[in-house]
Formats: structure tokens, C-alpha cells, sequence
DNA sequence: GTGGTCTAGACCACC
DNA sequence: GTGGTCTAGACCACA
């Protein structure tokens, strides 16, 4: 996996984690790979790897078994959906109208970019 | 002005001269704002400031005349124009697809919310 | 290390270290002194040492890991030649040629003189 | 006349006039050109001006006649050509023979250079 | 431990 | 007045 270096890799990491759980690849009760597993899969520190995790568990969309591992949580994907979606709408979207205005694109002309980019994703 | 503390503030300032010139209010081979009166209205201090501009220079927006002050570039307008539109295009825009997607909000339920955004920002 | 008043210290400390990149004192991939341990050794406070790194980060000829420290690019030695030959060759030579037909000086007349420094610095 | 930004101006319109010494197109007792006159050829602030003859009399290149204006001492010649020199010799080679070892030159490579450089200010 | 940002205050050269 | 450099010291996020 490739980091951003504008962001924080325990945070990107931790985005990873949940678009699994919103994508259904990881589902409320499984167990999460284990620590050690994700920073050997990703490459990273594991203690990088711990730090997402307790940041998920903070917020969560995780928790811990002693002695097993990190489960998601039963309402981890309610969680997600309305968090991210209020962060979204609240923050991110009105920047994002901001740029486009002062790049002068019209909403309309990202219609045909957004069907290229789920055309794009759905049959890889 | 008030600051985002998830980004640098001299970023935050540059980006906000860089909006200045996108609308306008700053033309090609206008001065800039001395450093020490922007850090007096920003009320940071002068060397976030002259690290914004030092910033701008070296992407060949502003450049600076020698113990007269910071202007703005003449092709400015186009760097910006050619640059942001890239960087939006082909980093933020696939970002934004992939999160609207995981939400399951569709184009079409933004238009109104992007009518309300201009309406507020056109009459303000 | 003793600096010269006539040019900026954190351009000193770049030349410096391109010096130490370009006699194989650091390789492409080492990591380069940290910020801290390079500033006390050469009596300088750290932001100007983070300030030479900035601008070398700039040109490409080392990176940062984060956490981790800065690291010398694998192509920072091509760049140096091939930027450092460049600018000699387009500017400071024409300057130098300018200036030794000004002061009456034929190049062979350089040539014991240049003998000499050679001899100097091969056997300290 | 177009001015290199990494020196200061003043400094670069007393080399100039030093050139034009040198070069025998002012000679010793010719009244050097008016600081309005020069200011308004080189389209910079009379100041300006001003400061690059204060800088050459305190050197002992020109001198002043008071209502008359500037002119060329009668030593210039010799002290241009022994302070240059010395600077050069001192100063300038030493740093010279350290790029081109860097850079892995040798003298006799630049021979040729210096011929055609001579050969293009010659005959321009 | 590492880099990165910010403040405060000083001093300089330049126009 | 302008930009530019440097120091000192603080605080933060990251690995």
C-alpha cells in the first residue's frame, strides 16, 4: 500500500480499516487482522498499525478482545455511515463547492467523470 | 481570518492569496501585501507570513523586487488555473468519488445543496 | 565549520552536503544527519539546518520518511552533476572568463595554481 | 541593463563601471556619467546610484568635484587591476579549482571554451 | 528519538 | 519603508 505523505499514516490506515467495514469485506463480529499481520501486509511500524487501532477504538468502530484480538463492532457500520456522512456534508462538501467555483466546473460537467470512475471500479 | 489547525497556517495563507488572485482582487503585477501588514490583519506572525510568500515565489505565482515588496506574476492566473485544476482532477476528485460512493449519495442529490452554497455566497 | 558572511548560512550548509553527496560521503538512500545532531555540530540553531534541508528537499536531492528522518534521493547524485554542471557551465564560467581577460590572466598561467591546490588537498 | 538578483544591484552597477575602466572606455580624469544620467540608462532609483559611486570612492576609483560630479582617479586603473586581482587570486580561484574538481573538469577542457568565448566578444 | 510549525525578537542589506 | 536571515525556545504529531 501507498501513503499520502500530506496525512497521517495510522489515519490512512485506519481509513483502509473502515472501507472494509463499509464495503462489506470486513463485517460486524469478525475478528480484524491482527496487529503484527496489517503492519506486516502494509509494510509499516506495528506500532503504527496499534495506533489506528486504538483510534478506531476510541471512536468505536472496533474493540477489543483480551487475549484474541480487535473485533468490529456490531454498529460499527451505522457509526461510519453517520459520521463520515455528517463530516462529509458539514466540512468537506462546502470546500469542495468552493473549489470548483473558483475553478469554474460546473457540476454538471463531473457527471460523465463520476460514471467513468464507477465504470472504472466496478469491473477491475 | 480565522485558522483550520488540521493544515499549516502558512499554507492556509497562501492558499488564501491564491484565492485572491483566482477572483481577481489581486491582478498581475499588482503588489502584494508587504509581509509585516499581512501579519498585522492575519495577526500571525511576520515570518509565517514571509513563509507563505517564500512559498508563492517558488511556484512562480508572486516574485519579489528587491527592497520594494512581493508582486504578482504575470502568467500567475494560468499557473494556478493549469495547476489547482490538475491537482484537483486527478488527486481530490477520485477521493470525493470514492467517498460519495461508500455513502451512497448519488451526484444529483448534491445540486440543490450546491445551489443553496452559491445563492450564500453571492449575497451575502 | 566556519561560514562565509557573504552568503546565507542554510545555503552553506546545502552546499555542504551536496559536497559530501558528490565526494561519496553519502550515498543515495543514506539517511543524512538529523536535523538536531547536524545543528550542533555545526553551532547553528536547528531551524537554519531545517531550512538547508527544506531547500535540498526541494531540488529533489533527499526526501523525508516520517518519523523517520531525511534521506539522500537515489538520483540526487545525477541531479547535482547535472544541475550544479549546468549552471557552472552557463553562468559562472562565462563570469570567470569575463574576469581573467579583464585582469590580463591566460588560463595556462592557472595551470601551476591549479597543480598546487590539487597536491594540497589530495595529501592534507 | 538586466541585474542577477543574488548580488545587490549597487554592487553590480560599481562593476559595471569598473568594467568600463578597465576596459580603457573610461579613462583616469574622465567625468564619469551623472548619477541622474546613469540611473535613468539603467532605469533604477537614483539612490541607488547614488550608493555605487559612494562605494567606489571609498575605494578610491573615483572622485568627486564638488558641483562638477564624478570622475575617474588617477590610479584607478592600478588599483582596480591589484585589488581584483588579489580578491581573485585569494578569493575566486580557490572556490573555481573546487567546482571543477567536483565536477570532475580539467583545465584543458575549458580551453576551448575560453577560446570561443573570446572569439564572441571580439567580434560581436 | 524524528521532522514540522509557530512565535518573539533581533539585526542586516537594500531601495 | 521593504525583504531576508538567524537565534531561541516552545509545542505538536509521528514512528
Amino acid at each position: 500500500m501507498q501513503f499520502n505523505q500530506s496525512q497521517a499514516i495510522y489515519l490512512q490506515i485506519a481509513d483502509y480499516v473502515c472501507d472494509r467495514v463499509q464495503t462489506g469485506q470486513l463485517k460486524p463480529e469478525d475478528r480484524a487482522p491482527s496487529v503484527r499481520e496489517l503492519a506486516v501486509t502494509l509494510e509499516v511500524n506495528p506500532n503504527t498499525v496499534m495506533r489506528s487501532y486504538e483510534h478506531l477504538q476510541q471512536q468505536g468502530i472496533i474493540y477489543t478482545k483480551r487475549g484474541l484480538g480487535y473485533y468490529i463492532s456490531e454498529d460499527a457500520l451505522q457509526k461510519l455511515n453517520g459520521q463520515r456522512r455528517n463530516q462529509f456534508l458539514q466540512e468537506e462538501l462546502p470546500a469542495f463547492f468552493h473549489k470548483i467555483h473558483l475553478l469554474g466546473i460546473e457540476l454538471d460537467e463531473l457527471k460523465e467523470r463520476y460514471d467513468a470512475f464507477k465504470a472504472q471500479h466496478s469491473n477491475p
